[in-house]
RNA sequence: GCGGAUGUGGCGGAAUUGGCAGACGCGCUAGAUUUAGGUUCUAGUUCCGAGAGGAGUGGAGGUUCAAGUCCUCUCAUCCGCACCA
């Protein structure tokens, strides 16, 4: 053993000694509690960055811990291996998706090695691999057979240079692809979606069932689901047997209806429109086609529309009223119809103003008088509404839905802001959709024996025409039911099909007859601990939560939801330099951070943290850090610097500053194991209860750190403050010491296995660290004898004593009375009051 | 616009139920040790003040013997959603 702490001679051995032991492994003893910490996995890029090892730091911590607590863990990792940038890798350099795919899982398994993650590698899963999305395979045709995956005509963003569909994220702010820089257009194409709308209102309610989930991503998914209470309500056609639905939250008001607005798409335009309006109707709707959502939807500009000639008949009052196409009704949101009531919607009343339509008040304020200055949106008195004129309107609305319910033209109805889930996407490097395209049969699954679907490998990227799947003769197949030749569906699926249901395979990975054995998964899932970034704060999680939810009724799993608690960790963020002026960012190395100025104009540069990106050199590469100071302090940096939700702000110094604590540890128990303790006394000397008591302190404040909250930053204080005590305790060589030593290190083998390991074996012990029972505290051990009290007057400190811990009420009183600083401060004064608060302070309320 | 979160030293951040504000670390100051060091050790470090003392948790009020913590108002920053009828 070496005298000084060197990381890199001792963190590889014990990773091979580790890994040769099998302490990784997955333990199944059904007599213990099991544990399932995960993390989101990776998308294979080809190199590990700092936001990885934090996620999978904070990860491993929790599963060691539990390991030592006496659970039986599962801590699996895998890759989201499916994606974009293999293609463009193909496409651009010409190696082919899947070998470039593993090269890169390849390379960022053996980076995650370095790491010295608890994890179970004999479940790693790829989702590109062929026995991993034969089951994603599958799982769609479940979700077919249940009648939850279901083809449309949607308008979607198409690129026609690269001719395919973009998700939103690949449209920049001006509509132009990512690609391409082609202006996307929106096009009618025949997709497939999945129900997730089916699911709403458990997705919704089930929230509730998540409290260990934070807030914020709850409200977020709420706000998604986005529910709302209201009505249907039918306006008939002047001279016709149809009719336009609304749906409107606010049927209180429908005797200010004035107007009502169809979306452009709506097919009932054409209906309506009148001979004379026809083509500035075509017009418009042809120039509202050709924006793209995000023009269409731009913060605040002028709402546009145009009257369409036909009429409608207010179902109430048998009115007459204009119907309108306008660009701020949306098809794909409620039936794609609105009723405008300008009075009492702030929309309704702009888009009224600028088209001179007629504003009707029909609820008044309780003490105030109508305005037509403004939409007035507050409840209030029903008025100009025949029968139901004086109630007040949020008892109006139930009755008026009653009301039209009887009369046949409207219910009450909820609606939700979801919509069904896209997944279709031409693109090779995903899962391909199981189901060919028979012209007899129509859409015919692919028989489960067949599956999988199989990629082609011999192809060729161009970037050009599409999918490069629609151009094989792989397409061609026979129909599996009545053998006429038939066609595969080329698109594959989105990638967020594969990550929906991954966590569900990790208890059984190596099934090749199922997905998974739903005794194992059913007995190891929910997952207790899911760590990952809050950017999926819907995406993921919600599809994942959709996804437990169909199998869970389709009787493959007995539970309803799949991530029992969340912790979102915060960006690791790296200090960043930017020239004001110029908007150009400086790399750090160029800097004087002292004075930091742009080294070839001299202006002063604005310095910031952000998450670390290329673009703004701001990066900390891993392996650097790994290579100077070694995983172990990498680790403790990361734990301590920030609380784990939190942003963490990469500081060079404070990375130094745990590589002084790691190596105070090492001195610390070098120092003790070349001179070993004495034989201990019957009666603990007063340095030896102080010392114990701060052992004890430490074991407790360290468990509930790591329990519920992870407060990995405070629990790291707490082994400083532990070994900072150690270092000052005057009896060194007491069996006190020597419980110190080795609780120290127990404590610290989550956080650094490596050299808590080491140190471990340096004090003769044989077993490894990591299998040693997690500590329990003393509850005796942490009571003090004597204790702190404060001394108030009027509520300020005016000064302490050490006084017995067990002295009852009065003789605090008498204590701080005759203390020193309350006879200065309460000489000649009237005591008119004085509380004891026992263990803490006596106050004094003097005149 | 709607919804949410957060404001504590030079910096990151601690503070059970209202009970010593600033734990722990970084940085900084002084000193010691070392062949040297960006090593290690010791002491100090919220601000004002020589000191006694005073002020202090974004700001202004309030409740209380006592407020970072509870209440009211307000400001700032960040995030999410955004014509959802």
């Amino acid at each position: 053993m070496e005298s000084r702490y060197n990381p890199a001679a001792i963190e590889e051995k014990w990773q091979q000694i580790w890994a040769d032991l099998g302490l990784d492994k997955t333990q199944t003893d059904s007599a213990k509690q099991k544990f399932y910490a995960l993390s989101m996995f990776p998308y294979p890029s080809g190199s590990l960055h700092m936001g990885h090892v934090r996620n999978y730091v904070i990860t491993d911590v929790i599963a060691r811990q539990k390991r030592m607590q006496g659970y039986r863990v599962l801590h699996p990792m895998g890759w989201d291996a499916f994606g974009l940038p293999a293609e463009n890798a193909a496409i651009d350099r010409g190696i082919p998706p899947a070998k470039w795919t593993y090269q890169n899982i390849v390379q960022m398994r053996s980076q995650l090695q370095r790491l010295g993650l608890s994890i179970d590698w004999d479940r790693e899963v790829a989702t590109c691999s062929p026995e991993y999305y034969k089951w994603t395979q599958w799982i769609f045709l479940q979700f077919l057979k249940a009648g939850l995956a279901y083809q449309k005509e949607a308008a979607v963003n198409w690129d026609p240079i690269d001719q395919t569909v973009l998700a939103n994220e690949q449209v920049d702010s001006e509509g132009r692809s990512w690609r391409s820089g082609a202006k996307v257009e929106r096009k009618l194409l025949r997709q497939w979606f999945l129900k997730i709308t089916d699911y709403a209102e458990e997705l919704l309610n089930d929230l509730d069932k998540l409290p260990g989930w934070p807030d914020r991503v709850k409200l977020m998914q709420a706000n998604w689901i986005g529910k709302s209470i209201g009505a249907y309500l039918e306006f008939p056609l002047v001279d016709s047997d149809e009719k336009i639905g609304v749906y409107t939250t606010r049927p209180d008001t429908v005797y200010g209806v004035t107007y009502v607005v169809l979306a452009p798409e709506h097919p009932l335009t054409k209906r309506v429109t009148t001979p004379e309006q026809q083509a500035s109707v075509e017009a418009f709707v042809q120039e509202v086609a050709n924006q793209s959502e995000l023009e269409r939807t731009a913060e605040d500009k002028p709402k546009r529309g145009i009257p369409t000639g036909g009429k409608a008949i207010h179902p109430f009052t048998d009115e007459e009223i204009p119907i309108w196409i306008a660009d701020y009704v949306l098809y794909e949101y409620g039936t794609g119809a609105v009723m405008g009531v300008p009075a009492h919607d702030v929309r309704d009343f702009k888009f009224a103003q600028e088209k001179s339509l007629p504003i009707k008040v029909v609820i008044v304020p309780e003490n105030g008088d109508a305005s037509t200055l403004a939409a007035y949106t507050e409840p209030g008195i029903v008025v100009n509404s025949g029968e139901f004129d004086g109630m007040i309107s949020t008892n109006a609305k139930e009755a008026i839905v009653k009301h039209a319910e009887k009369h046949g033209f409207g219910n009450a109805r909820i609606q939700y802001r979801l919509r069904d889930w896209l997944i279709s996407r031409q693109r090779y490097w995903g899962a391909p959709i199981p189901v060919i395209h028979c012209p007899n049969c129509g859409i015919v699954p692919v028989p489960d024996e067949d599956l999988p679907v199989e990629l082609p490998e011999e192809v060729e990227f161009t970037g050009r025409g599409g999918s490069p799947l629609t151009q094989l003769d792989w397409v061609n197949v026979p129909c599996p039911t009545c053998g006429t030749p038939a066609k595969r569906e080329a698109d594959t699926m989105d990638t967020f099909i594969d990550s929906s249901w991954y966590y569900l395979r990790y208890p059984d990975a190596r099934n090749d007859q199922q997905a998974f054995d739903p005794a194992k998964t059913n007995d190891w899932m929910p997952v207790d601990q899911y760590v990952g970034g809050i950017e999926h704060a819907i995406l993921h999680l919600l599809y994942s939560r959709f996804f437990t939810k169909v199998l869970r009724d389709r009787g493959l799993l007995n539970f309803d939801e799949p991530f029992q608690r969340l912790l979102t960790q915060g960006m690791v963020q790296g200090i960043t330099y930017k020239n004001p002026v110029t908007g150009k960012y400086i790399a750090p190395a160029q800097v004087d951070p002292n004075d930091p100025k742009d080294p070839e104009t001299g202006e002063l540069l604005q310095v910031f943290y952000e998450k670390m990106s290329k673009s703004k050199y701001n990066g900390i590469d891993p392996e650097e850090v790994l290579a100077k100071y070694g995983v172990d302090t990498a680790r403790m940096f990361i734990l301590f610097k920030a609380p784990p939700e939190k942003d963490l702000e990469w500081e060079d110094a404070d990375v130094e500053g745990q590589f002084r604590f790691l190596n105070r540890v090492w001195r610390l128990v070098t120092d003790y194991s070349n001179q070993p303790a004495v034989a201990s006394q019957q009666a603990l000397t007063k340095p030896e209860k102080e010392l114990r008591r701060a052992i004890h302190t430490a074991i407790k404040a360290v468990s509930e750190d790591l329990e519920g909250e992870y407060q990995f930053n405070t629990a790291v204080s707490e082994l400083m403050k532990l070994s900072n005590a150690l270092a000052d305790a005057p009896c060194k060589d007491s069996a006190i010491y020597a419980e110190g030593i080795q609780s120290l290190l127990i404590l610290l083998a989550p956080f650094a296995p490596h050299i808590a390991e080491e140190l471990w074996h340096s004090l003769g012990n044989t077993e490894s660290i990591h299998i040693q029972p997690w500590l329990k505290y003393d509850e005796s051990a942490l009571v003090a004898d004597e204790i702190t009290l404060v001394v108030q007057i009027n509520g300020k400190k005016r000064g302490d004593l050490q006084v017995p811990a067990q002295a009852d009420k009065a003789e605090l009183e008498k204590f701080a009375r005759e203390s020193e600083a309350a006879q200065r401060y309460i000489e000649g004064k009237d005591v008119k009051k004085v509380i004891v608060v026992p263990g803490k302070l006596v106050n004094f309320v003097v005149g």
